[in-house]
DNA sequence: GTGGTCTAGACCACT
DNA sequence: GTGGTCTAGACCACG
């Protein structure tokens, strides 16, 4: 499932599960009908209850981006390249305006933070 | 004290006071030796209890950024720019980098989220 | 838990708690990962309120000392020896000094205050 | 009359100040019959209020190493050599006995501490 | 069950 | 007046 869950992370572990997915939803890597691993499964897989996991995937179908089917498990849903542009920017707006918040408060002018996110997004894993 | 208290924001109340203060002691825009207002007065002019001014002020505390004396008020320490420096890169860099990840698991390349930064930098109140 | 709170301390209770932990911590006879007893447990066996406990539990973390993660209790940061022993000297370095400086005061020589230090050592409870 | 208020020291500043005086009595460096400045005096000195000063003298005065006289001042007491000793005891004792409780509740072995407390004595100013 | 936050109200030490 | 500590009790999010 490619998610790692970081105890340093201020956010609780299921919101860190239903953003990673979802992230992965948006970018088409798991693509509308692709079906999600059992929440047993899952739960063994990443170490966590499955209460936990259940709130991940609860939090994903409030937005919209996965499908419960009573009996055969959860679904990717299929959206258009419409609404994944738009979801996108949904996602990345609240993150982008808390981040240049700070910044202004510090006095950090748009360019030098623009040169910080080009410099350390070739700088993660 | 220039802090307005946003209901929609996630953050608790606390939390809104502390960030706010600290962003302004770290753009220097409260030199170090400035004195806070009292907590029963900040609590009265933000319409919280003393208890959350408290909080607010003790986290300062724990990160060093103001200074109490019991009987005299708090101050903002005295940090060396270098220390600033220092301390403004480590509130950023959680924000970008979790920025930065949401980004490239949405398949956002740097160039876009760069021009993103600038073009929302602009349009903030 | 192994800690008894006597009225006769000088230091608030939250500290005589906190203090207590962070030597257990500090030895290792608290390694990293343990649970620490859920701050309502702490309440009950000390004999104090929950916001007592909290406080403490509050200023372990703050100093870096356990990590709580809600819903799920407060555990022992996991600490490398060397942080470790940068910890203890600092807890002890202030101590050290006013006792020193006391003691140049009044005139005591090294050897002599090395020897109460001994001495007084092997008296205590 | 050589003393510094360091804003960083945990004790409140008449305490500070009362202490420090206390030494010098007890070093025979203000020997009995030693005028202490008046608290006017000292106050401006010190860069602290009146009041701060005269609680530093009722410390002193209820410790019985000062005696006020009124309409003269206060001065310092005359005591036998064999009452210093005493009091010189009873004001290192319990700071020795904080430093050593710490230790040992951090395995730090006496010769160990004996050893930093020489150390560190050369150290000083 | 866990901790996180906030409330109101009290008493104390310090300046 | 200032902050420091503690109390009892409430509601929420998380697991």
């Amino acid at each position: 499932m490619d998610i790692s869950l970081l105890p340093e992370d201020v956010r609780p572990a299921y919101r860190q599960i239903s953003d990673r997915i979802a992230a992965q939803i948006l970018s088409r890597s798991m693509p509308g009908g692709t079906p999600l691993p059992s929440i047993r499964t899952a739960a063994k897989e990443l170490g966590v209850s499955v209460i936990t996991v259940r709130s991940a995937w609860e939090a994903l179908e409030a937005d919209g981006l996965i499908t419960t089917r009573a009996g055969s498990g959860c679904f990717v849903a299929e959206l258009s390249d419409a609404e994944l542009a738009q979801r996108r920017r949904s996602q990345l707006e609240p993150m982008l305006d808390r981040l240049i918040r700070t910044a202004k408060d510090m006095g950090c002018p748009p360019d030098e933070l623009a040169r910080m996110v080009k410099q350390r997004y070739g700088q993660g894993d």
